[in-house]
DNA sequence: CAGAGACATAGACATACGTAAATATATACA
DNA sequence: TGTATATATTTACGTATGTCTATGTCTCTG
């Protein structure tokens, strides 16, 4: 039994950057799963204030307040951005933090920029 | 008149790295309009197709046979990632070539894995 | 154990999206 | 001028998405 936490897979994984080489069919699944999360503006308003946050992580409480949009609305996108693979979730007490996974997001900016 | 090409302003244009801090509301309009682009897997390999081409461009001639799928939705595809600025688009004779606007790839890469 | 607060889930609704078939436009060439 | 080829546009349709209201679940505290 190992002690070191539990590291979870990257849902991407794999590919080489956009400009370098064809994305495989599977590659473009994956990568566009990751995209597709991100790619409301609510979401990625998310993703900055999780990951700028100090520690990198927020409190579900904090981020509501944040948006004129209702609780739930907020909640679903974060289980959005959560099942993609880029947050991960914590219950702490009656709190739950949600933390932005950078290595996820370098591997995404990597496959889109990498090239020159 | 200056006799350089037009040069189109990139559609991002702004912004720190989302882990930086957090996104204005309007960074994020413009951000998410890009990634939602980018956040279909038939949009990904195309882009993918004409920026890892020679040149970075490509016929569209070439990418229709890439797919299993009717012209017409080759051709929406295209004009999405065209409108939204991630592709440009010139006509030569009877063909239309697409080349992939790499800036912008790369200053969207800066903004989602700008941080450490 | 009861009540309150934090967050998630379920259901409903309007809108957006991906796709295809049919049609239009434009260019080349006989 | 007429026909063939390359690409775009239009229309239609089923499904997915973003949002809300209402309700459920969990946890702390009195």
């Amino acid at each position: 039994m190992s002690l070191a936490p539990a590291k979870q897979a990257s849902p991407l994984g794999c590919c080489a950057p956009l400009s370098r080489e064809p994305l495989t069919e599977e590659g473009a699944e994956r990568a566009a799963a990751l995209l597709k999360a991100l790619g409301d503006p609510v979401r990625l308003r998310l993703m900055s204030l999780v990951a700028s946050r100090d520690g990198g992580e927020a409190c579900v409480c904090d981020l509501n307040d944040a948006f004129e949009l209702s609780q739930p609305t907020i909640s679903h996108h974060l289980k959005v951005l959560h099942e993609a693979g880029l947050l991960d979730r914590e219950k702490r007490g009656v709190w739950v933090y949600y933390r932005a996974r950078t290595e996820v997001l370098n591997e995404l900016a990597a496959l889109i920029g990498g090239a020159a």
